[in-house]
DNA sequence: TACTGTGGTCGTACTTTGTACGTATTGAGA
DNA sequence: TCTCAATACGTACAAAGTACGACCACAGTA
């Protein structure tokens, strides 16, 4: 029944994939290289999936496994805000997910009762169906697109940022863009500024607007 | 001084680029079908661009290009609809962009004078740059994020989806999924269903959350 | 007219990818 | 001990990006 359960296992593969995904990006995650972290050959690992997209599959539904499911005791309010920013937190750690946590065609288990959580929330909290829709639509929309956005700044997103916008800074010094060099000079590199904080801002703010609405 | 203007061009090349994108998706563009759509060896492409990647950089400016400006003489809140409601219009044209938009490093000249009008706009409406980074950083994240949920949708978001919606609902029939049962079946699948709405209703939650903010 | 240089194109070939196919190894049950 | 199925791997092939250098057509020059 199990001969030779030697080292490979779904799970193994699937951490791993995560691990090298996360250190060198999803387009660097190829086979051969994922393999050589597991300590095994390349066609192994089509004993437990039969493409390469399968796993990807695997490692979006793993990604969703570790975004909070809004806590059943509180508010529709503070519990969509904390899923919101666990999911934040999450897709920061992986930077390669945001781009394809709605473009896998078919979703995992994890992904499915994530979905039903959300959703269930909204509900108790007196959304109509159609609200539910909209204001599901507008969170995840933020939500991704805010991840995208960070996962394009380097690491942290204060440090390095300085050096990009000086970089680029210095491409239009012929002032061109007059609004872009004051807005990069004058905010972006000045010492305090934090892309980050732009989040809870922008979360607050679709928050409010929800309640606003939540009769509708 | 100019030998043999045959056939090529970056623009030509560019243009057959985002064309090819649009219909096959970028996962299948590649240099061998890029040069066969021009009627030229995959070769002679790189006498216009050092690499693919530079390729994809001069794509993504072209997709700068078709996104509506500002009007600079509507004020703040309705210019910055006109050129969020185009945005999502062009990026519904191109579905493959949204995950690049953000990700070069190098931007090419449309997209610093998108961004500068933006800017611009946002300032001469009286935001303070800090307030214009919250801004700004809230507006796209939903309209990349929205583009790149519409982006896994099949064209059009409401005719397809219910297909999808079926089968999938077929999967999680042992109710494991209460809400989103009901959700699909009670919503998503009926007849006059479309994601495209929360686009507006998303918008203009969040303009009207950063108006009332817009004198902090 | 012949020659030469230069810019545009392509043929060949190398490396790296995903993965089809068949084979070797192992230990549980007979 | 023998068999067999589950597991792992070796080899090989197609398709990708692209380095390298050859070819080709014309613009000037002589």
């Amino acid at each position: 029944m199990a001969p030779r359960p030697r080292t490979l296992s779904r799970e193994r593969i699937v951490s791993e994939a995560l691990a090298v995904a996360d250190d060198v990006g999803m387009e660097s995650l190829t086979i051969r290289r994922l393999a050589e972290a597991l300590g095994v050959g390349p066609m192994s690992i089509y004993h437990y999936f039969p493409n390469k997209a399968a796993i990807i599959d695997a490692m979006v539904d793993a990604v969703f496994v570790q975004i909070a499911l809004p806590p059943e005791d509180e508010d529709w309010r503070s519990a969509i805000r904390v899923r919101c920013v666990s999911a934040r937190e999450v897709l920061n750690r992986h930077p390669w997910a945001p781009p394809f946590m709605e473009s896998r065609t078919s979703p995992g288990p994890a992904t499915l009762r994530h979905h039903d959580a959300v959703i269930g929330c909204l509900r108790r909290g007196g959304f109509s169906l159609e609200m539910t829709a909209h204001a599901y639509a507008i969170l995840d929309s933020f939500v991704y697109g805010f991840a995208l956005k960070e996962a394009a700044l380097p690491a942290g997103g204060g440090e390095g940022v300085q050096e990009i916008a000086e970089a680029m800074a210095a491409e239009f010094d012929a002032d061109g863009y007059p609004h872009l060099f004051e807005f990069t000079m004058g905010h972006v590199m000045q010492p305090g500024y934090s892309f980050v904080q732009s989040f809870e801002f922008g979360l607050d703010l679709i928050l409010e607007g929800l309640a606003a609405r939540a009769g509708d």
